[in-house]
DNA sequence: CCGTGATCGAGAACACTTCTCAAGTACCAT
DNA sequence: ATGGTACTTGAGAAGTGTTCTCGATCACGG
C-alpha cells in the first residue's frame, strides 16, 4: 500500500522542474533551498520508488554519485548528455536496441539489458570551448 | 618521473589474470591472497594510473564500484558482461559507434563519447538460472 | 654507495547511500 | 467526524567504497 505525501509529491515536483540529470543530494538541497524540511533518507527513497515505478530514470555519473531525472514515458530509451551544462536529450535508440539483443543473443547471452548513454558537448558549450581553447 | 616498483607490476599482473572486470577491492584481496603485502591505497593509485595511461579499461557496476580490466587494445570498444559470473567478451559496435555519432551530431552535439556496455546472463549462468527458477 | 624525491602503506577522512527506530500521519472503516 | 492501523518520515548512525595524509621506505641517477 502506498501512500501520497506532500514529501513524495515535492520530490517529484522538484525532479520535473529540472531539465537534466540532478543528484539525489541536489534534489534534496533544492528542496530545502525551497523551505521543505524534507529530510534526505526521504529523497533518496522517494527517488528509488519513482526510478522502480518507471517514473524516472536513473544513472550513474562518472564520479559515482546516482543521479536522477523526470521521465515523460516510462518506455525504454536513453540519453544524450551535455558534460558541461548537463542538458539532456532524449534519443531513440531503434538501432542500438537491435545491435544490443543480436550481440547478447550471438554470444548465448539472455536477460541483456544495456547501458547507453551519449556524452559530449552540446552546441552552445561546444562554442564555449571553441572559444576559450583559442 | 614514475618508478617501476614491484607494486605496479603486481596490480598489472593480477588484472592481466583476470578475464573480466573486478573492483579495485577485489584485486586487492587476491593480491593479499597471494601473500602481497600492498596497501589498498596503492591499488587503488595503480589502477588509476593503468587507466589513465589506456592499459585498464574502467566502468561503473550498478551498484557504483568501480571496476577494472586489464586491456589488450587501447582501441576503443565495448563489452558484453555476465551479470552473474562476470565473464566479459569484447565486442566491436561499428554500427553503434556510427549511431552515436550521428545522434550527437544530429543534436549539435560535439566530442560525443558513449557508454555502450551490455549486461546479461551468459549462456551458463542463463541455464542455472532457468534450473534455480522452475 | 648516496642523496633525492617519488612511492608506499595504515589509517583517517570523506562522500554517498542505506538502515534504524521512535514519532507522525494518511487512509480506511465505522 | 473519529479511531485504529500500519505505512511513512526524519535525524542520525552505520556501512561501503574511495581518496587523502604523512612519516617511512626505496628506486633510480649520479
Amino acid at each position: 500500500m502506498k501512500r501520497n505525501t506532500w514529501q513524495r509529491e515535492a520530490v517529484r515536483g522538484a525532479l520535473d522542474a529540472n531539465d537534466g540529470f540532478v543528484s539525489a543530494q541536489a534534489l534534496h538541497s533544492a528542496l530545502h533551498a525551497t523551505g521543505s524540511p524534507i529530510g534526505l533518507a526521504t529523497v533518496y527513497r522517494a527517488l528509488a520508488d519513482l526510478a522502480t515505478k518507471g517514473d524516472a530514470d536513473s544513472l550513474q555519473s562518472p564520479e559515482g554519485e546516482s543521479l536522477y531525472r523526470a521521465c515523460s514515458t516510462s518506455k525504454h530509451h536513453h540519453h544524450l548528455i551535455c558534460r558541461n551544462c548537463g542538458l539532456t536529450i532524449e534519443i531513440e535508440p531503434h538501432a542500438v536496441e537491435q545491435w544490443a539483443n543480436d550481440v547478447a543473443a550471438a554470444n548465448g547471452f539472455t536477460q541483456a539489458e544495456h547501458v547507453v548513454d551519449v556524452f559530449g558537448l552540446c552546441a552552445a558549450c561546444s562554442a564555449l570551448a571553441a572559444a576559450s581553447a583559442s
